[in-house]
Parts: C-alpha cells; structure tokens; sequence
DNA sequence: CCTGCGGTGGGAAACGGTTCGAAGACGCCC
DNA sequence: GGGCGTCTTCGAACCGTTTCCCACCGCAGG
C-alpha cells in the first residue's frame, strides 16, 4: 500500500492539517489560525488557505480539536423526546447560529431522568461537549442547589430559569391576546389544555402559563372561564377532536375555543369539519405555536419566534464559552397573533 | 497555581493513563492493554491496575482513543423522534450490550430527512462513530442503491432490510395470534390502525403488518373483517378513545378490538370505562407492544422482547466492528401473547 | 544606517490515548 | 551452562489538532 498517492476524496482517510499546509504552500499553524478566525492571517494568506481547504475539501477533526485544543467545538442540545415541529424548527436556529462560529451540536433526547443523570455525571460518553442548551425543561430545579451538576455553561430555551441564561416566550401573554381576540369574536369560550407530563418522564410549564393567562384576562375583562369549558388531554389531534365533541354537547354554535397547542387545535378543526360545522363561522378555532402548516389550513395561532429564540440561546451560551461572566440574562420573546380563517367569518 | 498537588478527584482535570500507570508502578503500555482487554496481561498486574483505575475514577478519553486508534467506541443510534417507551427500552437492551463491550452510544434522532443527510455526509459532527444502529425505518431504502451513504457498518433493528443485518420483530405474527386469540372468545372483531406517517418525516411499516396479519388469520378462519371495523388514528391514546366510539356505533356490547399499540389499547380502555362498559366482558381489548404498565392496567397484549431485540442488534454491530465479513444476517422475534384481565371474563 | 516594533507566519510541544518493536524474565532442553 | 522460545512489559512513535514561542519582514523614528 504505497500511500505515495494522495487520496484526499471522500474515502477512508480524510485530508489533515498538514495536507491543506503543504498544499498552501504555509505551515500549519497558519492554517489553524485560519479554521479559527485569528485576526493575525492577511487577507490574501487566508483566502489561499480557504481555497485549498475548500478544494481538498478538508474538515477539522472534532476529536482532535478537542483533544489538542481542550474545547470540542460541539455543544449538546437537550431536548424533550417528543416528535413535534417546534422542535425542529428550534434546532434550526440554534444550528444555524452555532453554525455561524463554527460549532456543532449532539442531539441529547430526553427519555428519561436516569438517562440524564448518566448523562452529566459519568463522562464517559461523546457528549463531551463544551456546553449545554436545555429546551423546554427547568431540568435545573430538579437538581439539589437548583443547578445542573455540570461545570459546562448551560442555557435554557423555551424555559425560564433562575439559575442560568434563558431565552423563553411569554406564554401567559399569548393567553392574554388569545382571551382578547376570543372575545372580540362574541360568543362563549372554551379552552383546551394540555397534559404537562409530555413525555412521562419530564413536566413542563408552557401549557399551564398559556391557559393561565388566557384565564386570566377572561376574568378581568368579567367572563370568568367556568371549569367545564376547559378540557384537558393529552397532546394529539384526537385530543382536540375530543374535546369540540365535548363543548358541543355544552353548547350549540357558534362558539369559540382556544387551544394551547396547534396540534390540538387541528383536531378542533377536524372535528368540526366532520360534524358539518363551518369552521370560523360556527366554530371558531385560535391554536399556538404557528406550526408551518397553519397557514395552509387556515388555522389562527399564536405564532412564536422559534427560530430566533433558538438563535438567541446559542449566542449567550457562546459567549459564556469565550469568558463572558456576569449574573444570568434572559430574553424574553412575545407571541404574535396571526388571524386566519379559522377566526374569521366567511373569507 | 502550583499543579504540584494532583487533583484526580471528578474535577476540572481528569486523571490520565499516564496517572494511572505511574500510580500503579506499570507502563502507560499496559494501561491500555487493560483498558482494551488485551490477553498479554498478567492477572496479578491486570487486578492492580484495574483497582488503581478505580481508585482514581479513571475513564479512557473517548475523543484521544479515536484519534489514536481510529476507532472512538461510539456507536450512533439513529432513532424516530416520537415519545414511546418503546425506544426507552430498546435502548436499554442496546446499551447495555455495548457497555459489556465497552462501548458508548450516540442518540440521533431522527427529526427530518435533511437532518439525516447531514448527519451522514458532512462528516463535522460529534457523530464520528464506528457504527450505526438505525431503529424502525428501513433508511436504505431512500437512498439510492439501497445502502447508506457511509462505509460504516450498519444493523437494523424494529425493522428489516435486505442490505444490512437486522433484528426484527415478526409483526404478522404478532396479528395472527391477536386474531385466534380474539376469535377464541367470541363475538364480532374490530382494529384499530394507526397511521405510518409517525413522526411525519419518514414512515414505518410495523402497524401494516400487524393489522395485515390481523386480518388475514381471520379471514383464514372465515371471518373477514369489513373495512368498517377497522378505524385509523394516528398515535395516541385519544385516538383509542375515538375509535371505540365509532365501533359502539356500529355495534352493541360485547366487541373485541384489537389495537395496534399499546397506547392506542389504552385509549379503547379509557373510553369504555367513561362510558360504563365493563372491560374484559363488554368490550375486550387487545394491545401491542407489552409495555411495562399494561400489567398494572390489566391489559392483555403481545409483548415483544424488545430488550432483546436491541441487545442482538448491539451485539451483531460489534462484531461487523471486529471484522466479521459476510452477507447480511437477520435475527427474527416473536412477540407472545399476555393474557389478562381486558380480554378475560370477571377477575 | 541602526533600532524598535507591530503584523505575520513557522513549527515544536502538548493533548491523551493506541500500537508496535524491543527487551527483560523465565523455563526448558541439550 | 548456553541457547532459545514464550510470556510480559516498557516506552517511543504516532494520531490530528491547538498553542505558544520565536523568527522574519517592513517601516517609522532617532
């Protein structure tokens, strides 16, 4: 096996450093200055070394960087083991931000408390990374001290915490501004809320701060929320059509539910839909979330900045991992109403 | 800052085999021969070593073992992104096979087909891994050739494929014994399906083949089963509640129902508590899957050792990793059918 | 013309492992 | 007693990066 001839394509061995150095006619420690943005490379150097990275097609060796540099350039991201668009839609924006510095992520599914614990305790897994992003879960406050036993700075997302860095929604004020527009409407109201225990393994809060503060608004503006036009179920399409079958035997149309999760309201609609029931005229449908394909079905939602509250997250946790101290900040994002058909009579 | 004084303990610095070799009188040689189980190693001097490794909370640095040697003695697993136990005991079953082998795995789930691509072309990820386990969907297919783009090895597992080994559960079997089992007790027969499209990005074939087997024992046994009697849902327990309802419109106690999952068995229950039928002599019902608190619920259903079934799919990956050549195996499962109270008259 | 200095670039050392050639210890045989 | 395997063990070399020290360059200032 003479490995006189280079074989820098996508086979087994892939090019190195040294590669890419020789063939730039530079040493390599240039060419590291280069994959890590040192400002001490001029311009037309760093542009020649880019090119023959781009040409070989060169790619940095995660183990070796961490294990030369001690960072890994890979955070692990958290999240709730539950197949919801949310969740992608979260990713992109941490993904891309972190793409932007050139970081990388490791998925880390939350399927159970054990799973965790062995996670930030025993090290000895790939998630040797340099921090953490928590969605969704206070996983801090589950933890003695109320922080997570790990040295690595972590934030949270889609999740307020005391203890660290968050980017989360204010989903009491989506309730509110889906109790204003609901009864702009006319007409009784009904709420559908969620299970919190997602996943059996780990609770959340977003479902409770929606129908809270929607609760609330009804209250001051004097149309409590009476307890049987709240239906609670777990998070489904069928727990939506559940639930419409439910307030229609309360109440003929029209009426006007909310739903805290888009997924559910869908199934309001569903069922309205097979029960003959003009949807936006005799049942009107507000969801949450402002999922993609709420706009192709016509469905009203509170749609949130997922992507840039993910953004959001992987820039603090970035600078906490170039030396930023100080006390825990939080973003704070607002929901925005998007009224559709599903609000609105006629078309 | 005097690094004079060692800090072994769980700190910042993990201790290192050159640690371990000087404190147990060895070369850093030998540490790694124990480390890797090698038989050139006497057991006197494999025993101290080993107490020292534990002594010092040794672990070998996953990211220097896969510079060094090639491999990292990580496996990925690739897995749909929907909260069922399930995976959680698949899992179980997959690490604690490789853990004997001294393997880690790496959890990827499996959000979106882009998401995938990435996964495995762009090499920049954590994700470095010796080999992949892929958990329900036969992925080859998608790709052109039927093979993954890696040259990694491959074993499925909860799914089939003709390129790569595989462990597998024998589904329509599984509906077969459903039908002679519901037949035995008598009365008219309805199903529940659910819909392939799990998690919206890639689809399984697992509830076909129940509920194909299903149906083909009972028309085997003369007793076809009208398109009517059987309700699609997607995934959830809702869906069950939903489906019995339909079902009690067609027909009046006492029916079987034979629902392709577990949850969605659960649902049928629910729904025939909420309306007063007693379950196990009005409306009987058959689950899939045997999850672990189906017992508690009295639920009868088919279990499948899905424990096993990840061990054999662990243990088939390591050995391709250890050079095994061939064409691809295939371990074949059978679930068995529990009994219990749901499908039995009175306690 | 010499000196000092900021801006670049080169490459040795280090990171924490694996691997492999070499060497020591020991027992056996002639 | 010397020759020769076998069984263990040692530690240098290496894996692909980062980091750091030093050298070099060109230019302004004395």
């Amino acid at each position: 096996m003479g490995n006189g001839s280079k074989t820098p394509k996508n086979g087994r061995n892939a090019p190195t450093i040294a590669d890419v150095a020789e063939r730039a006619g530079v040493g390599i420690g240039t060419v590291s200055r280069v994959i890590n943005n040192s400002p001490a490379v001029r311009p037309e150097t760093r542009a020649k070394v880019q090119a023959v990275m781009e040409e070989l097609g060169y790619v940095p060796n995660p183990h070796a960087r961490r294990i030369a540099g001690g960072r890994s350039y890979t955070v692990s991201v958290l999240l709730p083991f539950v197949g919801t668009e949310f969740y992608l839609r979260l990713l992109e924006g941490i993904e891309a931000e972190l793409g932007e510095q050139r970081y990388d992520l490791a998925l880390f599914p939350l399927l159970s408390k054990q799973r965790l614990e062995r996670f930030l305790s025993s090290s000895a897994l790939a998630y040797h990374t340099d921090g953490l992003i928590v969605a969704s879960y206070d996983l801090a406050e589950r933890f003695p001290g109320g922080r997570l036993p790990t040295d690595r700075p972590v934030v949270m997302v889609d999740a307020r915490s005391e203890a660290y860095d968050s980017a989360y929604l204010d989903n009491a004020l989506g309730g509110r501004l889906a109790a204003e527009h609901l009864l702009a409407l006319g007409g009784p109201v009904f709420a559908v809320q969620i299970e919190e225990e997602l996943d059996r393994a780990f609770a959340s809060t977003v479902f409770s701060a929606r129908i809270g503060g929607f609760r609330e608004a009804l209250a001051q503006a004097g149309v409590p929320l009476p307890e049987d036009h709240v239906f609670r179920t777990r998070l489904s399409a069928e727990g939506g059509q559940i639930a419409l079958q439910r307030f229609l035997e309360l109440q003929r149309p029209p009426l006007n539910v909310f739903a805290a999760a888009d997924v559910v309201a869908l199934g309001v609609v569903e069922a309205a839909e097979r029960s003959g029931l003009e949807v936006g005229r005799e049942v009107r449908v507000l969801g949450f979330d402002g999922q993609p394909w709420t706009a192709t079905r016509g469905l009203s939602t509170l749609e949130q900045p997922v992507e840039t509250m993910g953004r959001a997250a992987a820039r603090m946790l970035i600078e906490r991992l170039q030396g930023t101290k100080g006390p825990p900040r939080h973003e704070r994002f607002e929901p925005r109403l998007v009224v559709r058909a599903s609000t609105q009579i006629g078309s």
